[in-house]
DNA sequence: AGGGCAATGTCCGCCATCGAACGCAGGTCC
DNA sequence: GGACCTGCGTTCGATGGCGGACATTGCCCT
C-alpha cells in the first residue's frame, strides 16, 4: 500500500487516486525552491536548513486522524496542500470544528507551546501532502531558531484569532453564513476550485445538523456560488461567496495576512543585500 | 481623581467603594511575598526581579476599556484580583466574549506573540487590581527571561484551549449551562463568593439576549445555586453550579491546571536541590 | 446488471432563543 | 420627598435550527 522508496511520502492509508496531486513536488525537500508552506517559507535559510533534514513528507488522506484529544502529539505537521481541522469533542457524539489549518500554518501548536497534548482532535479534511517533524526533534531544534520562533509566535496569534472569531461566529451567525465562510477558508487553502467535501462533514465543521447544511448548501448552489455532487464541491463564484459569508471570514483572513504576509521573505535575507 | 503618591495604584476612573479590596497588598511589589498572579508566581526569582521594577500596580474599574479591537496594546496586565474579558465585536452592536482573564493569566498575549494588536476588545468585568508593564518594556525584558517565556507559552496554550472550548460551547450548549459555566470561571478568579455583575453584562458575555439570561439566572437562583440583587451576585452552592454547568468548565479548568499548576513553584528552584 | 452503500433532499413537530416592548422596583441624587 | 436611572422580570409573536425519520439518487463493487 505504501511506497517505501527513497524520497517518497510515507503513507499508511492512501487511496490511489490521491497520488497525482503531488506528482511534481516532493524529492526536493530542503533546497531553496518555492516552499508551499507559509511558515516554512518565512524561516530564514539557515534555520530552514537546520530543520530540513528532519522534515519528512507524508501524504494526508481523507479523514485520517492525526491526533486525538488529550493524546500525546507525536508529530508536527506543515501542510503543503490539503486542509486539516482542529475539532473539539463534547459529551458523546457532539463535535465542533474550532480551527482550520492549511498551507498557511501548522498542526501541533501545543508542542511549540510547551505541552505535548491538547483537548482537541486533529483530522484531515481535504487530502494533501504535509511535511512533518517528530515533536521531540522539533522541540530541540527550536532552541536554535529564533527567527522561526517568532514566525511561530505570530502564527499562534493568528490561529488564536481564528478560534476566537469562531467562538463569536458560532454564537451569532446563521448556518448559511458560516457555511460560506467555511468554504472560503477552505478555498484559500486549496490550489483548485474543486475539492472533496461531504455535507455530513461540513455539518460537523459548522456544528450543525446535516439537513440544515443541506438546505444552506442548496441555497448557495441555487445562487450559483457553488456547485456540488456527491462529495465533491466546486467554488464557482468566489466574490459572491464572500458576500454571502459573515464578516468573520474577512477579519480572520486580514489578521492572518497582516501578521504573516503570504508573500513575505524571511527577515534575515537569504543571501542578498 | 487619581492618587499619584508613591506606590499607589494609578487609577483613572476609580469609584471610591472599590478601594478597600486592595488595602493590604500593594506597596510590596518586587519582593518574595506571595504573588497573587499565577504567571508571575511561576517566574523564577531572578527573572521576576528583572521584571519587578517595571511593574506598576493599577486599579481596574468596572467596565474600564483596557484596549479596543485593532488598537495598539500599550500595556500588558497581570491581574491580582478582578476579572477581565476578551470580547469579539461583530457588525455593530453584536458582541460576544471569547475569553476570560483573571489572576491565573495575563491580558495582552498579542504582545508576547509578536504583534501589537488583535481584533479583540479587552474590558474589565469585575473590578480589581493588576500589575502592568508597558508593551515595549515587556518585549525587551522577555529576551532575558527564558523560563518565564515558557510559562507564557503554556499560558498561551491554556488560553487557546479556553477560547476553543468556548467556540464549541457557544454552538452547542444552552444559556443556562453557559451561564453556570461562566459564573464558575469568574468565581475561580475571585477571592470572594460575592461580586458585582449585572445580567446585562452577563448577556453580552454569553452572546445571548438579556431576557434569556434573566430566565436562566432565575432558574439557577430558584435552585439555590446563586443569589443576586441589582448588580450583585453571590455563589451559594458551588457544587450545584458545577452540576448545572456544561463539561466545558471542567475541560478548560483541568487543562489550565495541568499546564500551569496553581501551587507550583518556578522550575528553576529558588535555592534547593 | 443488480445489490448495496454513501451522499443528498425533504418532511414533520417542537422547542429554545430571538426581537421588541412594557412594567416594576431598588437605589441615588437633588 | 420626588425625579430619575439602572437593573430585573415578563409578556407576545416569530423563527431558525433541532431531532428524527424517510425517500431519492449516484457511485462502487461484485
Amino acid at each position: 500500500m505504501t511506497h517505501p522508496s527513497s524520497g517518497r511520502p510515507v503513507d499508511d492509508t492512501a487511496h490511489a487516486h490521491d497520488a497525482e496531486i503531488l506528482s511534481a513536488r516532493w524529492p526536493t525537500l530542503h533546497s531553496q525552491d518555492y516552499e508551499a508552506n507559509r511558515l516554512l517559507r518565512l524561516a530564514p535559510a539557515a534555520e530552514y536548513e537546520r530543520l530540513a533534514p528532519h522534515l519528512e513528507t507524508v501524504r494526508l488522506t481523507r479523514r485520517q486522524l492525526l491526533y486525538g484529544p488529550n493524546e500525546p502529539i507525536r508529530y508536527v505537521y506543515f501542510p503543503q496542500t490539503g486542509v486539516l481541522s482542529a475539532i473539539s469533542h463534547l459529551h458523546e457524539n457532539r463535535a465542533v470544528e474550532v480551527g482550520t489549518i492549511g498551507n498557511e500554518g501548522m498542526l501541533g501548536l501545543p508542542v511549540f507551546l510547551m505541552s505535548d497534548r491538547a483537548p482537541l482532535e486533529a483530522v484531515v479534511h481535504v487530502p494533501g501532502v504535509a511535511k512533518r517533524v517528530s515533536a521531540d526533534t522539533f522541540r530541540e531544534l527550536l532552541h536554535d531558531c529564533s527567527e522561526f520562533h517568532m514566525v511561530l509566535h505570530r502564527y499562534t496569534l493568528a490561529f488564536l484569532t481564528q478560534v476566537a472569531q469562531s467562538a463569536a461566529c458560532n454564537r451569532v451567525h446563521s448556518i448559511t453564513e458560516r457555511c460560506a465562510r467555511w468554504l472560503l477558508m477552505t478555498h484559500d487553502r486549496m490550489q483548485t476550485d474543486r475539492f472533496p467535501l461531504t455535507q455530513d462533514l461540513l455539518a460537523i465543521m459548522l456544528g450543525a445538523r446535516r439537513p440544515g447544511v443541506s438546505i444552506a448548501a442548496a441555497g448557495l448552489q441555487s445562487l450559483g456560488l457553488i456547485q456540488y455532487t456527491r462529495g465533491r464541491i466546486a467554488i464557482t463564484d468566489r466574490k459572491g461567496l464572500e458576500n454571502a459569508a459573515c464578516e468573520c471570514y474577512g477579519i480572520v483572513r486580514q489578521h492572518l495576512d497582516r501578521v504573516l504576509p503570504p508573500d513575505a521573505q524571511p527577515a534575515t535575507p537569504p543571501a542578498s543585500s
